[in-house]
RNA sequence: GGUGCGGUAGCCAAGUGGCCAGGCAACGGUUUGCAAAACCGUGAUACGUGGGUUCAAAUCCCAUCCGCACCUCCA
């Protein structure tokens, strides 16, 4: 195993921690479940999906834990908002996660834990934490960690205690809370609140606060300490400070190695086609608006806001912040995962993701052309994955032709593999393996075109694809399933008539079989207008929607 | 201000001292009734800028400019 990877505690590149040999634990931080995730919510599970994958192919077993956050705060809100009760609320959210990850080829975790269903356990760690001296009860029946007396505060995120600011806690110094970056371990009850979000506890009714709930369940699961903590980069601070503050003091170090993910941003400037007068206000709105190009979920409740006033009232400067607003709320509809995969497929989303290193941003792109809207790098990605699955296609139509030649490529299709392997050992370089995964599909196609492939040939590029493909999860499905699935979708966006294609195709067969070629384009110019393309082939056309 | 990440060809994106990235788009060719698909080939002094080290720098050192993210719920 030569696995190495960047530790973001430490900052350096180490290899693949073991606690126990043969065996790798794996925590990564899962979503709340309040509502549908957003295509930034995808990368850590496709990134960490890879990892567990290229650990198992080398033989490793990897105890890959991935939690539902099912008590929060914002589940609280959308239960008042709805009236629903909460476990309603995460059950129906829970199975829609399950849904998008299935759809990004998300194989399912070792292990799913439901903070909701590891109460006991979380309150236990806060009565050891107690106990130690590190957290303190209030008032209030609100129990706080104490960060003062947590020696290697702030190692993680390298920041200064006196730095920080307050968080997840109601309280400010002086109000029961010691010192100002201390956060809830658990979090009293209000009488509003709804029944399915209190627990009974030594404190009195509440719930546990965010951050406790990971170092419990990880420890309920992987017991004293585990290899490797993962998660999106923003967690670092202070999310996973405060999981090695809360977990050291009772179970000694936590993750022998942090991952932390680049975000996936959108760039609202990027092809927006505002205005002359917008752009040369976007510089002084930055100034007075430092998140303006960030996508966020108050940006349509800005928006009505402003909508809703005297449009008497309105200055330039309002009118070029409704620009900005309208575009970032049109960005955040389709940044929704669940919309996004009505236009692209969500194993094309993931082929995009593992196109760039997971610490590196990576850009949402979305195009107009008038009431269109495009996904130019996801479709890219997407055109890419035809060509994968026609390679495999052509491939097993080829492989009874095989003969005993000169086998050629042997050789090289192991090399292309072992470099494949090596980019992902350094660090989960899925752009980098990408390279010579390329290159084998090339060679592939360049075998299956010769007249009297080798079998020995054949066989070896069947046993290439199907470790790449098994590997970064990308091509690994079943074509005729893929090319139905992507159609069928594609059609429906379109509202395509398959029935009217297939008569259409089949006129223009027989005007080809009759030799009226000026016909036969004629239809073909037809399907092409509607974005249909077809292929000629030795066993008849086919089409497909472009 | 603090902590990180980055600036590589038209676009996306690997690469951390000498040798090839890869993909998309473009162009030429093979193939095809013509296309499409596939394959082959081509392209551009590609490495933010200025110095330095070295036989050799995208890569190391110094300086500098620019961009982004997080530091408040966020993956």
């Amino acid at each position: 195993m030569s696995f190495r990877l960047h530790d973001s505690l430490t900052n350096a590149t180490i290899p693949l921690p073991q606690r126990t040999p043969g065996e790798t634990s794996l925590y990564v931080c899962g979503p709340t479940v309040y509502g549908y995730i957003h295509v930034g919510n995808a990368r850590p599970p496709v990134v960490f999906d890879v990892l567990v994958r290229h650990l198992e192919r080398q033989g490793l077993i990897v105890r890959y834990v991935r939690n539902f956050t099912d008590v929060d705060d914002k589940i609280i809100q959308v239960a008042l908002d709805t009236g629903e009760e909460p476990r309603v609320i995460t059950d129906r959210y829970i199975d829609a996660y399950r849904d998008d990850v299935a759809a990004l080829m998300c194989r399912p975790p070792w292990a799913e834990p439901r903070v909701s269903e590891n109460i006991a356990g979380i309150i236990a760690h806060v009565e050891a934490l107690l106990a130690k001296g590190f957290a303190y009860v209030t008032g209030d029946g609100d129990v706080y960690y104490d960060t003062a007396k947590f020696e290697g505060y702030g190692k993680l995120s390298k920041r200064q205690l006196e730095e920080q600011s307050a968080s997840e806690g109601r309280g400010k110094v002086g109000e029961g809370k010691r010192n100002e970056p201390d956060f809830a371990l658990w979090k009293s009850s209000k009488a509003h609140e709804p029944d399915g979000a209190r627990w009974p506890s030594p404190w009195g009714e509440g719930r546990p606060g965010w951050h406790i709930e990971c170092s419990a369940m990880a420890h309920a699961l992987l017991g004293d300490g585990f290899d490797i903590h993962g998660g999106g980069q923003d967690l670092k601070f202070p999310h996973h400070e405060n999981e090695i503050a809360q977990t050291e003091p009772v179970h000694g170090p936590m993750a022998s190695a942090w991952m932390h993910n680049g975000f996936i941003e959108v760039d609202i400037e990027r092809n927006a086609d505002f205005s002359e007068d917008v752009l040369a206000r976007l510089p002084a709105l930055k100034e007075r608006f430092p998140d303006l190009r960030k996508v966020s979920k108050s940006d349509p409740k800005t928006l009505q806001g402003y909508r809703e006033r005297d449009p008497a009232t309105l200055t330039p400067d309002d009118l070029a912040m409704i620009a900005v607003l309208e575009r970032k709320v049109h960005f955040g509809h389709w940044f929704q995962l669940r919309r996004l995969r009505d236009r692209v497929d969500g194993e094309a989303i993931r082929l995009w993701i593992l196109g760039t290193h997971y610490r590196a941003p990576l850009a949402f792109d979305l195009a107009e052309t008038g009431e269109a809207v495009s996904f130019p790098t996801i479709e890219q990605a997407e055109k890419r994955l035809e060509y994968f699955y026609d390679t495999r296609l052509k491939l097993a139509a080829k492989i009874p032709a095989g003969v005993m030649a000169k086998a050629t490529l042997v050789d090289t299709l192991a090399k292309l593999v072992r470099d494949f392997d090596a980019a992902l050992d350094d660090d989960l370089n899925t752009a980098g393996a990408l390279d010579p995964f390329a290159q084998v599909f090339t060679l592939t196609n360049k075998l299956c075109d010769t007249k009297r492939p080798d079998k020995r040939d054949l066989d070896a590029a069947d046993a290439a694809i199907t470790h790449l493909t098994a590997v970064l999860g990308v091509g690994e499905g079943d074509p005729e399933a893929f090319f139905a699935r992507v159609t069928a979708r594609r059609v429906k966006c379109r509202d395509l008539d398959p029935a009217r294609i297939d008569g259409l195709v089949q006129q223009r067969t027989a005007a080809r079989e009759a030799r009226e070629f000026a016909r036969a384009d004629e239809i073909r110019a037809e399907l092409t207008a509607l974005g249909i393309e077809l292929r000629d082939g030795v066993t008849g056309t086919s089409w497909r929607a472009v």
